[in-house]
DNA sequence: TTAGATTATGATACCGCTAACATTGTGAAA
DNA sequence: TTTCACAATGTTAGCGGTATCATAATCTAA
């Protein structure tokens, strides 16, 4: 019961002496690198099995000098977004061995003082930098950093210049998606729930719902397009003046999902049930997208995957390894499909 | 423009050199070992400053052997609470230098397998393990990690055997806290919307509910008290089931915050507005609490802290360094006064 | 004073791994 | 065959710290 592994399990040079090749040998398996013959590569491969080695990440770092501290700069995110994020980021960093360094924002005024806020953080010596929406569009914030040196990425923004690192997804084509779904179901009074104007996917969003709806021929109407502010009740405020006009739509698309669940409760409010009498649809596919009743159709956004990935480009950058091509990445998004969406009621 | 610092910025040799010391002069004050004169500390510290130097995690952890990898089991956690719980468990690994993993338990089958599933954790080689709810009650499943010898940290298990490692926060205490609190707003037909049973929690919460009616010598009636399963959904129908009563509660306790949006929700369709016509409390203080409107009155817990310190006291206890009246952590809650708790209806 | 204990500092050997270069093996062309 | 280019493997020297023990400085008591 007493705890032997005080120090490391196996070392690289067990597993060398195991199977009879030297360190670097089995390093280069280790690392992939190619350059080991096959029949070598599965004796190493196997000895690393039998004795469960696993390369001890600290050793690795110190002698590659490649260990970054990599910033993750939020601000007031959804937990269910950040979790995500948080998950994504943690792994790519273990696999290369950087240390993520949370800084939140949320007590900070990066909107109000961008700059003097961005000046602290290049202070702290992180050696590189992720910006998470909202953040991702607070231009000075992130030119000062960049101005600074600090090698910055942003996942999400909303202005992609073609020079800097950055991650996202298509907004535009997944609303155009969504929207196109609850057409084909036979709506045609849609209406749209924007985000907040501070929020960098609140302009792709609408556009890609103004697309569909252009595409299918149907009217754009001013009273369907309402503001929201990414809250639940501002979804539902959102879902009670429009359910309160003399021809309500038969279907609402909330930006996302906390205010599609405002809009839900708005409908229980008025004695509808959905999606027999309206029809919602939200964005994100967070926790709440599920833990409501009926359970949201939204659009999954492949968040954990975009924080590793910039997490991936950003050391990569930094490492002098960038290619033009690996400057931006974009990511594919999923339409989850659910119990928010059905057929109108026929008039 | 261009990047400077592949390599560390500054190593304890320059600042040694500088200071005109040795390098474990350096080291000796940068870990605060005593055993330094005042003086060459100051002279010391004076370089550390004026090269802004900072010791490197990998090396120091190479060097000292101390890298832990600890694993955080986690099993279909609200997104709130994760978040929370890698924040504080995340920030203690890096002070530390160590390395969290993250083991999303979500796919396997730890209440039908409790064994195979930590048999295959603990062939993953961790050095120690963090186990969160509902996890941390599954006795087969904790069990059988120690059995294989496996250091094992538990986060608010309700059965604490005092001789294992345990964080965790007096769920009773605070319930009772919070039910006091509306008492002492004039409330006497007080609901509780109780947790699902697996969940470790459960029983606390309710053992304080208890208590705190008992203390204000009120009636505990049968048909105040009602089964959830810490969905919104659950929330809802049972506060439906509550409000349907011939004498309807005046205020419901749920035994966390996404049940109590459901409740709140419940409330306005069946017109009812909080807190005029009914009060909510909630637990957790998750994003929800503040997201919706009105927003919670709830209970804070420390879940940033709680898998902090569960860093610390795992780590601590597998170098052998364990007292024993470290072994187990108990943290402090916080009333949150919000916006859903008023005043009874005079009757 | 001075031996002996005690405190402060230094020298050195790693921690486990990889970079860089050295060496050996292998196959195709001469 | 022999030669040479290239693939496959090995050797060596750190990466930036800390542990350990040695040494130097200082203090205490006889």
């Amino acid at each position: 019961m007493k705890i032997s592994n005080q120090k490391q399990h196996v070392t690289i040079k067990q597993v060398a002496s195991h199977a009879g090749v030297s360190q670097m040998t089995v390093s280069r398996v280790v690392n992939k690198q190619g350059l080991v013959k096959e029949a070598t590569r599965l004796k190493v491969q196997k000895a690393i099995d039998e004795l469960n080695y696993r390369p001890n990440l600290n050793a690795r770092r110190l002698a590659s000098g490649k260990a970054l501290y990599i910033g993750l700069v939020y601000h007031n995110p959804s937990p269910g977004y950040l979790t995500k994020i948080l998950v994504g980021g943690l792994s790519a960093c273990r696999e290369n061995g950087h240390h993520l360094v949370l800084e939140d924002l949320g007590q900070h005024m990066p909107f109000e003082e961008p700059k003097k806020t961005a000046e602290a953080l290049a202070r702290t010596g992180l050696d590189g930098v992720i910006v998470t929406p909202p953040l991702s569009d607070v231009r000075e914030f992130v030119d000062t950093l960049d101005h600074l040196g600090v090698p910055v990425i942003r996942i999400a923004a909303r202005d992609i210049k073609t020079d800097k690192l950055h991650v996202s997804m298509d907004d535009e084509a997944a609303v155009t998606k969504i929207v196109n779904h609850i057409i084909s179901h036979g709506h045609k009074d849609i209406a749209f729930i924007r985000g907040p104007e501070t929020h960098p996917s609140t302009y792709h969003r609408f556009a890609g719902y103004k697309g569909a709806m252009t595409e299918n021929k149907l009217d754009i109407v001013a009273d369907y397009i309402v503001d929201g502010d990414f809250t639940y009740k501002s979804g539902l405020d959102a879902a009670l003046s429009l359910l309160n006009l003399p021809k309500p739509p038969t279907a609402i698309f909330a930006s996302n999902d906390d205010m599609a669940a405002g809009v839900v409760t708005a409908a229980y409010m008025k004695g509808l049930t959905v999606p027999k009498d309206l029809s919602v649809a939200g964005f994100d596919d967070t926790e709440i997208a599920t833990n409501i009743w009926p359970q949201l159709t939204t659009i999954r956004q492949p968040i954990s995957d975009m924080s590793a990935r910039a997490v991936k480009l950003l050391a990569a950058h930094i490492h002098g390894k960038e290619d033009a091509k690996s400057l931006k990445a974009i990511l594919d998004f999923e339409l989850v499909e659910r119990d928010s969406i059905g057929r109108p009621r026929p008039v």
